[in-house]
RNA sequence: GGGGACGUAGCUCAAUUGGUUAGAGUACCGGCCUGUCACGCCGGGGGUUGCGGGUUCAAGUCCCGUCGUCCUCGCCA
């Protein structure tokens, strides 16, 4: 028996190694046939090394694509002329001098070395497969680093990584469980864990005043290009501390991690600003710092002027903003009644636009720009001969919100030429509101969660009426309009926690039921506390350059929640679900019965099937 | 649950107004080639046009339904 380990890899060999007798192991990425001389390309994760196999190896013209190859040979330079410049190993070659075939491989799916991007779908059912293109393996090794350079600042900040369970309680508040039925106790459930929020809380109590995990994370909700119904983030909590503790210590875990990942200095301490502000200047509570294209008021102007739109607005109560796509007045009316869709989108009902100019300007405003109007609206927005301005008239909310996304839109389209400032543009969005109207349910609900700190406590203890000026301390960190994580400052006091379940309108023997544990723990002596999560599938994603984390995630789920290769989820036998006591009821009941029933005579054929 | 886009060879795509035997590149198979690295040259096989129904003399193309993928609204403490 020959002995064919490796004793280097395929990306390691160069100059300095000539002469060195070696055995690879590998994967065949591309094979060229001369006839006489046969080359292939030898690829593992570090590399591609070329290989030459003369007539003396009758092996290599059994060689297809993906067979997983053993050589044994020598490193030998190349001529001058045959120097390939593109690969680190492109100055030398194996002279092969034995070869053994590992593993063959069948034709592949689809082509691991160059060839266009298959399909999604193709691509996650042989997801093995994809994750050896090199797109993949840099990304997945990227996801690696960073992880790795995060969890040593973190531990040499001291903190103490501690894992909590993934069989936990359900909870009434916030996104939808996912629920696993348990065997030993009937028509009982665990939910899997939306986060680690009462465990690493309950650890302050403990006194494991620095705690953090690479936590997973499962929410049962629909997905999109930056959610996962499992994910992972970087889950930490601090006692006796106060919002900017927490925000010092992730800036210098933030900055340590882009240095010793990807060798870029980020600039600290990152700015802060109310939510307040941000709602108000941009539009959204993750702007992207990038670009400005602020959101303006312009309610000085709607009520000085004729345009019943605007001031019917006004006097509803609601706003009218406007922003100023600086040189805009370009746009064709096709390009401007595009951007009108866009926030009809988010509930606006129309967008007015104004080409600026001091004589009266252009479009469906000019003709309530006369005189001295045109000058008082330039100013106000802050446009130029030249720029459009752009308005909607409406509900605060949806003025915000349209605008805003708006704004997104024209930084992103390149027809509109927006300035973009290059690098990273990191923010903490300080003092959310402690809470939201659920207008469906007649209810507030928790704008974060339940075990979040009011800022002004005082003000709303003595009765009920508008809770939405109430502000907590909660914050979230954005980077490049991306909300990559949020934390807050937690109730450590059971009196308090118990009155915030009194205004969420969870009674007392529900919050006793559902997190009573919490409350006991916390009337054990709890130090104030706060924490904070990152989203490491979106920071890895936002840091690779990718636009969905998908591929940032080696197995990821469709947007219905599937995997594709292993086919998840799918049904299983009747007798398995007897055991943990759940009788399914009508499609769920036939897909069941289907699974059960044994199959007929063409199992065979069966195997290859996909449900 | 709603909206939009897409689904044709293993893969990436094409197919005019509904009209000939559904094509190309690549991959695959066979042959040739001793310096290629997107090797080249010659030849070949490969299709339930996602699935089901309908309209029509005729459907990849039009209509209805359904399944899947992607984006998105709602949803996501």
């Amino acid at each position: 028996m020959k002995n064919w380990r490796r004793t280097r890899t395929c990306g390691e060999l160069n100059s300095e190694s000539i002469g060195e007798s070696v055995v690879l192991n590998g994967w065949v990425h591309a094979r060229r046939d001369h006839g006489g001389i046969y080359f292939v390309d030898l690829r593992d994760r570090y590399g591609i090394t070329q290989l030459v196999l003369g007539g003396n190896i009758s092996e290599a013209v059994k060689l297809s694509a993906e067979d997983v190859i053993a050589v044994r040979g020598k490193v030998v330079a190349r001529d001058e002329s045959n120097v390939n410049k593109q690969r680190p190993t492109g100055w030398i070659e194996i002279d092969v001098e034995e070869l053994e075939i590992l593993s063959k491989s069948l034709t592949p799916p689809f082509e691991v070395s160059g060839g266009d991007e298959p399909a999604v779908e193709t691509r996650l059912r042989y997801r093995y497969i994809d994750l050896r293109r090199e797109s993949m393996q840099k990304n997945i090794l990227h996801r690696a680093k960073f992880i790795s350079a995060m969890r040593r600042a973190f531990d040499d900040e001291g903190f103490c990584d501690i894992e909590t369970p993934i069989l936990t309680k359900a909870t009434p508040e916030g996104a939808r469980d996912y629920l696993v039925p348990s065997r030993v106790h009937p028509g009982s459930f665990y939910a899997l864990p939306q986060s680690p929020q009462i465990f690493k809380q309950i650890l302050q109590v403990s006194g494991f005043d620095r705690y953090y995990q690479v936590a997973r994370c499962f929410r049962d909700e629909d997905l999109r290009a930056d959610r996962q119904p499992d994910f992972t983030q970087l889950d930490m909590e601090m006692s006796f501390v106060e919002e900017e503790d927490i925000y010092g210590v992730w800036e210098r875990i933030l900055v340590r991690t882009f240095r010793d990942a990807m060798g870029l200095e980020l600039s600290a301490p990152f700015q802060r600003m109310r939510y307040d502000e941000a709602m108000e200047r941009f539009g959204s509570d993750k702007p992207d710092l990038r670009f400005d294209l602020e959101l303006k008021d312009v309610a000085d102007w709607a009520r000085k002027s004729d345009f019943g739109v605007f001031r019917g607005a006004l006097d509803s109560g609601g706003r009218v903003m406007g922003l100023c796509l600086p040189g805009g007045a370009k746009l064709s009316r096709k390009e401007i009644t595009a951007l009108e869709v866009v926030v009809k989108e988010y509930g606006a009902k129309g967008l007015a636009w104004w080409k600026a100019s001091a004589d009266g300007g252009a479009g469906p405003l000019a003709r309530f720009c006369a005189g001295n109007l045109a000058g008082d609206l330039m100013a106000l927005v802050g446009a130029a001969e030249g720029d459009l301005c752009l308005f909607v008239a409406d509900r605060q909310d949806t003025v915000r919100r349209s605008l805003g996304e708006l704004r997104r839109h024209l930084a992103a389209a390149p027809h509109a030429g927006v300035a973009r400032r290059e690098g990273w543009a990191f923010l903490w969005v300080t003092h959310f509101p402690m809470f939201e109207r659920d207008e469906e349910a007649e209810r507030w609900v928790s704008l974060h969660h339940p075990f979040t700190a009011p800022e002004n406590w005082e003000f709303w203890k003595e009765g009920d009426g508008d809770l939405s000026c109430i502000a907590s301390r909660a914050y979230d960190l954005v980077a490049n309009g991306w909300e990559l994580g949020s934390g807050s400052i937690r109730i450590h006091r059971a009196d308090v926690q118990a009155k915030v379940f009194e205004v969420l309108g969870i009674e007392a023997d529900e919050a006793q039921e559902k997190f009573g544990f919490l409350l006991e723990a916390l009337s054990f002596g709890a130090p104030p506390h706060g924490g904070f999560a990152l989203g490491l599938d979106r920071v890895t994603a936002l840091t690779a350059g990718l636009d969905n984390i998908r591929d940032i995630i080696a197995f990821p789920k469709t947007t219905s929640a599937m995997d594709l290769m292993c086919v998840a989820p799918s049904p299983v036998p009747l007798g398995q679900l007897e055991e943990v006591h759940i009788r399914p009821a009508g499609r769920a009941l036939v897909r069941a019965f289907e699974t059960t029933a044994p199959e007929p005579s063409t199992e065979a054929s069966s195997g290859s099937s996909r449900v």
